[in-house]
RNA sequence: GGCCCCGUAGUUUAGUGAAUAGAACGUCAGAUUCCGGUUCUGAAGGUCAUGGGUUUGAAUCCCGUCGGGGUCACCA
């Protein structure tokens, strides 16, 4: 195809002189309903041809086809140019997709760039929900992406571990705890730590009312809050290092960790390394006062620091309060200095919520004034909510969905409608609870996937569970059903060759397959340039459709002609490599049978 | 109010300059079952929120309006 597009450049170029590096010399595919496989629109040419549409379009196909064996013939709709590939390239194009087993993936060597991706970002007070869970499953699979599209990929988290949040679970266990731990309750770590929040929560509020009662305002209750006022005690003396509090953070903090693995490893995501906020919410303020001298920020006469941005359209921001310490953009200054000590980023890609956009629209600004030469070109790549049909997730209702709690739901979900089907019949039990995770939290994944990043959306767990249509399990199960034809054919001692035969005959339905299992190509590079795990989930899903159309339309394992039961068994088992290839990137295991 | 994002069939959505806006779920009518209640074909359903503009060509780019969300903390 890329073949063919250069030759299209060279033909306008020979013509009418056209730039052979015109941007509109694009070749697409085809629309079905007109004969031929790529297209080329010649409209933008008509000033340099100085021809009708149709003139245009028939002078540069026939040099096409009088100058290349690749194009066989071609015709002409309007200003739209179709043209036809010959036969045995489609073959030879099979034959190469068959040869490399990571079809469409770069290779990665010590000078591809460095892209280092944050994402999870996780609070040690409460265990993630569903927010969180479209967080890690986007940053895994860009992380994914970007590594098959030929870079160095640093997998990263900051964990907030630090400040008032955190201290509030710790009052409330030394309150009211009891010398409860996670072995003791039976509790996964981050569940207890965040009942915890929870009852301080609540005993606040508790206070409050009585403090109302007795004639305050709200405002002058929670001020006069003795609860609160110990959280803040508290995190004054862990500030000052109180070895008595650190004990106590240190162990709550290792109870939540387990938990995460936990939740990491069900999920399937992990890091390269792990950033801590206790250790780097300090760094930032070094670079801060560097940047002042710069002339970069300014103090203000109570002694806070600022940087003005209105140059950029932006207002002025606070980086170090009066009294010296740091705020939110602080600390994510001082990160990004110790990141760019450990390693060479090229790129940073924050994995963070759309709620933040004008945070890091200011961090980027920031971290370029300050020298940091991926600051300008920091990837904020940002995600809309997630919704449930019974409407938004709200902490304060308790309408907010575990993480951990919707795995479960997902995977039992899994098991009782493989049940109904019959699809656990005749598997040991342990066979049957890896299908039903891998289904699970395929559908859970497929689902939050799919749709564009950027959308807030609407995750409805009973229609991502379902077999048919645009779902993970509809895809796993078309995987599992070639992996079985291709199974019986072993077994009937059909031979199911590594190559197809040159002169095999071939049909538009298996051209067209080809066709699409050579746009993986292409769609990974987009996916990566453009940050896209939907865009691979798509062409995943349109893989399978016309897998199915293709199926149906033969008897693959009573083909009498055996040069082409040979190439349809080749393409069926490359079909099934590349959705293999293909959600693998989207962090979904595909199973050989289901 | 300022700034940012979103608005496409009943629903969930694809498509960011190209041909008659493409799917899926649901609904209706058929076919197939060769490997499994999972397959296929067809129908109904859209003034792409809305009004202008640019272009040979606009869901897509520009301007306005309406609707939804976010953000504008010495919180993170």
């Amino acid at each position: 195809m890329d073949k063919i597009t250069d030759l299209a450049a060279s033909a306008l170029n020979a013509l009418y002189g056209v730039d052979m590096n015109n941007p509109a010399i694009q070749l697409q595919k085809t629309k079905r309903e007109f004969e031929g496989n790529l297209t080329l629109v010649v409209f933008p040419f008509l000033k340099d041809s100085r021809k009708t549409p149709e003139a245009t379009a028939a002078e540069v196909g026939e040099y096409l086809v009088k100058n290349s064996s690749l194009v066989s013939s071609f015709n002409v709709v309007k200003g739209f140019l179709n043209l036809s590939v010959a036969e045995t390239s489609w073959i030879e194009q099979l034959n190469a997709i068959a040869r490399d087993e990571k079809f469409g993936f770069n290779e990665v060597t010590e000078d591809s760039p460095l892209v280092m991706i944050e994402y999870s970002s996780p609070n040690t007070n409460k265990p993630l929900h569903l927010g969180h869970v479209r967080n890690n499953l986007l940053g895994y699979s860009l992380s994914q992406i970007l590594k098959a599209a030929g870079n160095r990929v640093v997998k990263t988290n900051i964990v907030n571990d630090r400040g008032i949040h955190i201290c509030k679970s710790m009052l409330a266990w030394m309150k009211w705890g009891d010398g409860v731990t996670p072995e003791k309750a039976g509790k996964k770590g981050d569940h207890l730590i965040g009942d915890f929040y929870v009852l301080f929560d609540k005993k606040f509020k508790e206070e409050v009312a009585l403090l109302e009662k007795l004639g305050k305002t709200k405002e002058e209750a929670e001020a006069a809050s003795s609860l609160m006022n110990e959280a803040r005690e508290m995190l004054r003396r862990w500030e000052a290092g109180d070895e008595d509090v650190h004990s106590v953070w240190r162990m709550m903090n290792s109870w939540v960790y387990a938990g995460f693995d936990e939740t990491y490893k069900r999920l399937g995501v992990d890091f390269d390394k792990i950033y801590y906020e206790s250790e780097t919410y300090l760094e930032g303020k070094e670079k801060v006062l560097e940047g002042v001298d710069k002339g970069v920020m300014y103090r203000r006469p109570d002694g806070s620091v600022w940087a003005d941005l209105t140059g950029d359209g932006l207002d002025e921001k606070l980086l170090l309060r009066a009294d010296g310490t740091s705020v939110y953009m602080t600390q994510d200054i001082g990160t990004a200095k110790l990141r760019f000590c450990d390693y060479r980023i090229d790129k940073m890609i924050y994995v963070v919520g759309n709620e933040q956009n004008y945070h890091f629209q200011v961090l980027s600004i920031l971290l370029d004034k300050l020298g940091f030469s991926w600051g300008r070109g920091l990837v904020h790549f940002s995600y809309g909510m997630v919704e449930l049909p019974e409407g938004k997730m709200k902490s304060r209702e308790g309408t907010v969905v575990d993480a951990d709690d919707l795995m479960a739901e997902m995977i039992s979900a899994a098991r009782e409608t493989s049940a109904e089907l019959g699809k656990l019949d005749g598997c040991s039990s342990e066979e049957a609870e890896a299908i039903s995770t891998m289904i699970g939290l395929g559908a859970l994944k497929y689902f939050i996937l799919k749709v564009d990043p950027r959308k807030n959306m609407t995750f409805n767990p009973k229609e991502s569970i379902d077999f048919n249509g645009n779902t993970g399990p509809f895809i796993q199960y078309t995987h599992a059903r070639i992996c079985s034809v291709l199974r019986k054919a072993a077994e009937s001692g059909i031979y199911i060759p590594l190559q197809a035969q040159e002169d095999t005959e071939i049909s538009d339905k298996e051209v067209i397959m080809i066709q699409r299992l050579g746009e993986f190509r292409n769609v990974l590079k987009e996916a990566a340039a453009t940050y896209s795990p939907a865009l691979i989930a798509n062409y995943v899903y349109d893989l399978v459709k016309e897998f199915n159309q293709f199926y149906h339309d033969f008897s693959i394992l009573h083909e009498a002609d055996e040069k082409k039961r040979a190439l349809r068994l080749l393409l069926s088992a490359n079909v099934a490599k590349v959705i293999s290839n293909g959600m693998g990137l989207l962090g979904i295991a595909v199973p050989e049978r289901m």
